[in-house]
DNA sequence: TCGATCCATAGGTTTGTCCTATAGTGGCTG
DNA sequence: CAGCCACTATAGGACAAACCTATGGATCGA
C-alpha cells in the first residue's frame, strides 16, 4: 500500500550500493537496510542475494526493480493527469453547434480551444438552440451554442459573438436596384418570408424587432430553414432577414443581399452551459470564448 | 508515495458516503475525512465538491478515482508477478538442446515444463555439448542439455535420462544375419566408423568403453555427424555404435541395427546449469527433469 | 596485519495516522 | 416549526512505524 519501499528498492537496484542509494534518498544507510528487509518480508520474497560481499539481485529482485519503476512512473502520470484535469487541460468536452451558427464564429472558437488545450478530447455535434438547451439540462452535452436572448433555469448563457442581419430581396424587386443601405420605411409593408416563431422566439423577436420596429408586415410564407427561405425569396414570394454569414453561404441566383440603415440589426451568438459546479474544461472553454468576444 | 490515500479515495468514490466507506476500510469516519482532505492537499486539487449536503465528485475527482483503481490494480499485479517469479512460475528460460539429444526425451521434458509453467517464456535453441557449456558459462543460456560424463567449473550437471546404444551393421555383414543380441567378442576386431574423439571425449569414452571394453578396433573412417556415420556403414566401411533414438531416426537402406549382449551399453542425457545462485525458473526446470528421470 | 569499505544491529526520537468524543449542518417528519 | 436523523468536520490524546546516531562484523586490498 506504501510505495516508499518500492522507491527505495528501485534506487537501490540502480545504485547496487546501500550507502550511495541511501544518500540519493536522503536517508541514513541503516534506515535503507531496514526498509529493504521489511520490503522483502512484506513481499515474502528474497530480492537480494546477500551470500557474497557485494549483494546481487535475485531474479525476483530484477523483476521487482522493473515493476517498481513502472509503478512510480504510473503514480507520477496519475498525478499529472489529475492536475491537468483540474486545470482544464485534460478530459472531454462535448460541444453542440447550432445549425445556423454564424459561419466561422463557433468553429473558430472550437479551433482556438483545441490548439490551446490539445489534450482535451472534443465531441462535436450539431443541434439547434432549444435542442441544445434540452441536451445541456440532461447532461448529454457540456456546452452548446445558442441564439440569445434566452433564459432557462439552471443554464448560464454568455454572448460570445454577433453579426449583422441582412435583407434578402428577390432580384426582380424594385429595391434590388438600390445600391446603398435600405431604409426601414421602404420595407415596412413589403411581404415577408420568415421561419415559424416557435422555432426560436427569442431570436425571432430580436430580428423582427430590429428590422420591423413598427411590426412585422404580413408573412406570406413560413419555412423552417434558412435555405428554404432563400429559395422562397428567389421565387419572388417576399423578402427575408437572414444573418450575414448564413445568407452569404446560402447565396443563390434570384436573390440579392442588402444591408439595412443604422441602427444596423444584429443578432448574437450565445454560449450556454449548466450553472453551478462548472467543470474545468467547461470553464476553460467559456473563458476563452469570452476573451474572443472581447469581454 | 503512499497509496493508502488513493485506496481510501477509490473506496469513497465507490460508496459516495464517508461513513460507509470508512466502515469498508475498517477505519473511523473522522480518519477518513482527515485523510481525504490530506489527499486533496497533497495533490493540490479539489476532488470533492462539498457545497451541497451530499458531496459530489469534481471532474478531477472522477479522474482521480479511476486512476486510483488503476494504480491499485497495478500494484496488485506487480506483487503477483514478483511472487510468480520467485516461485519460478514467471520469467524467461533459455534452453539449448543438443543436436544428438535422444529423440523425444529432451523435447518431452520441455513440453511438460511448458504445460506446468505456462507463464514462463521459453527461448529454445540447438547446439551441442561443448557449445552449450560455453554459452552456459557466458550466461547466454540458462540450461543446456549435454552428454555426460563431463565436469566443468561452475557448472552443475544432472543425468535426466538414458538410452541404449545400438550397433549399426552393413546389411551385407555376416553378423547382420544374426537375429539375437551381438556378443562383444564378435566385434572386438571388426573395423569401426566413429566420430572424432575431440568432438565429445566424455561420450566417446563412455561409448567405446562399453562397446569395446578391450579397446577400440581400428577406426577406418571418421565422420562428425551420426548421419554420415550411417552412410559410411551403409557403404560397408565398418560398424558403428549409435544411440537408439538417433539410430532409428537415421535408419537407411544398407544398414541393420542390432542390440549388444548384457551389460547393455547406455549413454546418458545430462542437463547442465550454472552452479551457485540458481534462478527459480532454472530450479523449476531442473527439479521437473529430475522427477522425470525418477530421482 | 591494518585500514577501508560496506552492510547489519541496537536504542532512543519524531512523525504520521488512528481513535474517541463532540460539534455543526441540512433535510425530513410529526 | 421544532425536534430528530444522517452525515461530515474538528479536537486532542495514543500508538506504531520510520528515522537517526552509534556501533559491530565481514571482506578485500595494500
Amino acid at each position: 500500500m506504501d510505495l516508499r519501499r518500492w522507491h527505495y528498492f528501485a534506487v537501490l537496484a540502480e545504485e547496487m550500493n546501500f550507502t550511495r542509494a541511501a544518500a540519493r534518498l536522503f536517508v541514513a544507510q541503516p534506515s535503507l537496510s531496514q526498509q529493504i528487509r521489511a520490503f522483502e518480508a512484506e513481499l515474502g520474497v528474497a530480492l537480494l542475494d546477500r551470500s557474497g560481499p557485494r549483494f546481487a539481485l535475485t531474479e525476483a529482485g530484477r523483476v521487482a526493480a522493473a515493476e517498481a519503476r513502472e509503478l512510480l512512473d504510473h503514480l507520477e502520470r496519475a498525478r499529472g493527469v489529475i492536475a491537468a484535469t483540474a486545470r482544464g487541460d485534460a478530459g472531454r468536452l462535448r460541444i453542440a453547434y447550432t445549425r445556423s451558427a454564424p459561419g466561422p464564429l463557433a468553429a473558430d472558437l472550437v479551433a482556438a480551444y483545441r490548439s490551446r488545450h490539445p489534450d482535451v478530447e472534443l465531441a462535436l455535434e450539431t443541434g439547434w438552440t432549444s435542442l441544445n438547451l434540452t441536451r445541456l439540462a440532461a447532461g448529454e452535452i457540456d456546452v452548446g451554442f445558442v441564439r440569445p436572448p434566452l433564459t432557462a433555469p439552471g443554464i448560464e448563457v454568455a454572448v460570445v459573438g454577433s453579426e449583422e442581419v441582412l435583407l434578402a430581396l428577390p432580384s426582380g424587386h424594385a429595391l434590388a436596384r438600390h445600391r446603398g443601405r435600405i431604409r426601414r420605411a421602404w420595407i415596412a409593408t413589403e411581404p415577408v418570408v420568415f421561419w415559424p416563431r416557435e422555432n426560436g422566439p427569442g431570436q425571432y423577436d430580436a430580428i423582427s424587432g430590429q428590422v420591423w420596429p413598427e411590426g412585422v408586415p404580413p408573412i406570406v410564407r413560413e419555412e423552417p430553414e434558412d435555405e428554404q427561405l432563400m429559395r422562397a425569396v428567389a421565387e419572388g414570394a417576399g423578402i427575408a432577414a437572414i444573418p450575414e454569414h448564413r445568407a452569404r453561404a446560402l447565396r443563390r441566383r434570384g436573390v440579392v443581399l442588402r444591408r439595412l440603415e443604422d441602427p444596423v440589426p444584429r443578432i448574437d451568438l450565445g454560449l450556454a452551459w449548466r450553472a453551478g459546479a462548472v467543470s474545468p474544461v467547461v470553464r476553460g472553454f467559456v473563458e476563452l470564448s469570452r476573451q474572443a468576444a472581447g469581454r
